[in-house]
RNA sequence: GGCCCCAUAGACUAAUGGUUAGGUCACCAGCCUUUCACGCUGGCAGUAGCGGUUCGAAUCCGCUUGGGGUCACCA
């Protein structure tokens, strides 16, 4: 049997880290297997419907390369895959489990049940009362059928059977029990005519042929309720595989509370696609024992679901920084410039050539985590420094230093190879004729035309800057400090 | 609190009965140097505790402790 998983978020937000790590196991489950990745909608909870989710989390998805196969917008033979559209489907099924006795009806108001928990004097735990509550087992079928054609609003409860164990094989964690004594008669349709989760999730993962069920820890302790129905309906189960939590620092489960958790946030303060995917892959499991960087066919390739760890994973802003570095020193430079275009346009510096923009990536790219620092850090390379760093210029400029300099600037005007190499090997030659050394002079220079104690070799800035604009920095310099501007 | 799950350094992990318990982030030191970085080298630091099984346990079993999840007409 060929392998089918799915994602199944609901719409009510962004997606979160935490269902992104979930999807990308399940894709890569799905690639490795040679299987199918569904996106499945799950929308039945009309209370917490948010605007323009669904449009959000796929393009969470699409941003971080996790391309599903069947799903909203792109079909597939067990639609429709957003759970609104099969209302119908649901009502037929939770008819089906009816006539099997395996469920009731019941007509208790939220006052009522309420009341009934408040009754129960053990602050353990609170199940439904099926004896004592207003439903089809207290009442017989001949008042359920009158109450339901009077219309009397009405839900649909699983009728889960007395003290035996339910067991299933989890993927990742082995065997789980439970007793049913520990399980609640669960609402499978609510009143409002929308399945719950539970009757959901079992008959769309039954109808669209879901082969593992591949999903949060959070999860676990609401399976047995999802296995008692498979066998209520006589369906053959899916294999269940829970993920450990994403956790805060603190160790509780991940939360908005402790710092961004929206996938798109992560985008936004720029971390690469790429660079973010292989950080998650890696919170809960890990291929081999040396190595971090993986490319997502690699992480294909090498996914094994048994592998997955079992504890909960501490989401680790420092070591994504690290990861996301990793990737920004070896992407090309003209993948990076179409970034940094827009960041440029945005802060109206404009007019720069592609060739020349490369090439200060190319001499910052070891020295910023993203592309967007660029207009800060290394601003002097889109206009002229404006200030002086008033520490390091009291620290190197000497009284005699533009004397030293006015002759090695008129070397300069009449260089006409400013690469690196050759502006070193002249600069070296002069200063040391002097009986000087390199850094007496690579500073003044450095402050001159960058205004800055901390940037890239100082050559290779001025070769990528040009003669004509160094020449112009150092004049402009000159002639400040002869004035006593500065 | 009941139930369920989990437990290798501060963090992420490797080691599925035999290793001096390996790697990465962070941190610290040194080197490199033209500043800042990068890089390189080294260092700090771990099998939660107690029993048991075994010639041998991070690994299997039990208990304890600790952490987490979950207990809705939410998913």
């Amino acid at each position: 049997m060929s392998v089918r998983v799915r994602f199944a978020p609901s719409p009510t937000g962004f997606l979160h880290v935490g269902g992104l790590r979930t999807a990308l196991y399940n894709y890569l489950f799905a690639k490795h297997h040679k299987g199918r990745f569904v996106l499945r909608i799950e929308d039945t909870d009309r209370t917490r419907l948010v605007e323009n989710a669904v449009e959000n989390l796929i393009g969470s998805l699409h941003w971080a390369g996790i391309d599903y196969d069947e799903g909203p917008g792109k079909g597939g033979d067990y639609g429709p895959y957003i759970q609104s559209e099969r209302l119908d489907i649901y009502k037929e099924y939770s008819e089906m489990l009816h006539e099997k006795g395996a469920a009731y009806y019941a007509f208790d108001t939220a006052e009522e049940i309420e009341e009934m928990r408040k009754r129960e004097p053990s602050e353990q735990f609170t199940k439904y009362d099926r004896t004592s509550m207003k439903n089809e087992l207290t009442l017989g079928e001949e008042e359920t059928r009158k109450l339901i054609e009077s219309g009397s609003s009405y839900v649909l409860r699983l009728k889960v059977p007395g003290n035996t164990i339910v067991v299933f094989d989890d993927l990742i964690r082995g065997k789980v029990e439970v007793n049913t004594a520990e399980i609640d008669d669960q609402v499978l349709m609510k009143s409002d005519g929308y399945p719950t989760y539970h009757l959901a999730n079992v008959v769309d993962d039954h109808l669209m042929k879901i082969t593992q069920v591949i999903r949060g820890e959070e999860w676990l302790p609401s399976t047995p309720k999802h296995i008692l129905l498979y066998e209520a309906f006589g369906w053959d189960k899916p294999k269940f595989a829970h993920l450990p939590l994403l956790l805060n620092p603190d160790k509780t489960k991940l939360s908005k509370r402790q710092g961004s958790v929206a996938v798109e946030d992560f985008a936004k303060e720029g971390y690469f696609n790429d660079a973010f995917v292989n950080f998650i892959a890696l919170l809960g499991w890990n291929p081999s024992s040396d190595r971090e960087i993986y490319s997502i066919e690699e992480l294909i390739d090498s996914f094994d679901i048994e592998k997955v760890n079992k504890g909960g994973a501490v989401f680790d802003r420092a070591k994504l920084e690290w990861m996301n570095f990793q990737y920004l020193k070896q992407k090309p430079s003209s993948e990076l410039v179409e970034l940094l275009f827009p960041i440029l346009e945005s802060k109206a510096m404009t007019g720069f050539a592609k060739d020349y923009l490369e090439n200060v990536i190319n001499l910052f790219r070891e020295r910023i985590k993203f592309i967007k620092e660029l207009p800060e850090t290394a601003g002097y390379m889109f206009h002229s420094p404006g200030d002086y760093e008033k520490d390091y210029l009291d620290k190197h400029w000497r009284e005699n230093t533009i004397e030293i300099l006015k002759p090695l600037l008129e070397k300069y005007r009449q260089e006409n190879d400013f690469s690196h190499t050759n502006l070193y090997e002249l600069t070296k030659t002069y200063i040391e004729g002097l009986g000087m050394k390199m850094k007496e002079i690579i500073h003044p220079i450095r402050l001159m035309i960058t205004g800055k104690s901390a940037g890239a070799g100082m050559f290779e800035t001025m070769e990528v800057l040009g003669k004509q604009e160094c020449i112009k920095r150092i004049e402009e310099f000159i002639k400040l400090k002869e004035s006593k501007m500065i």
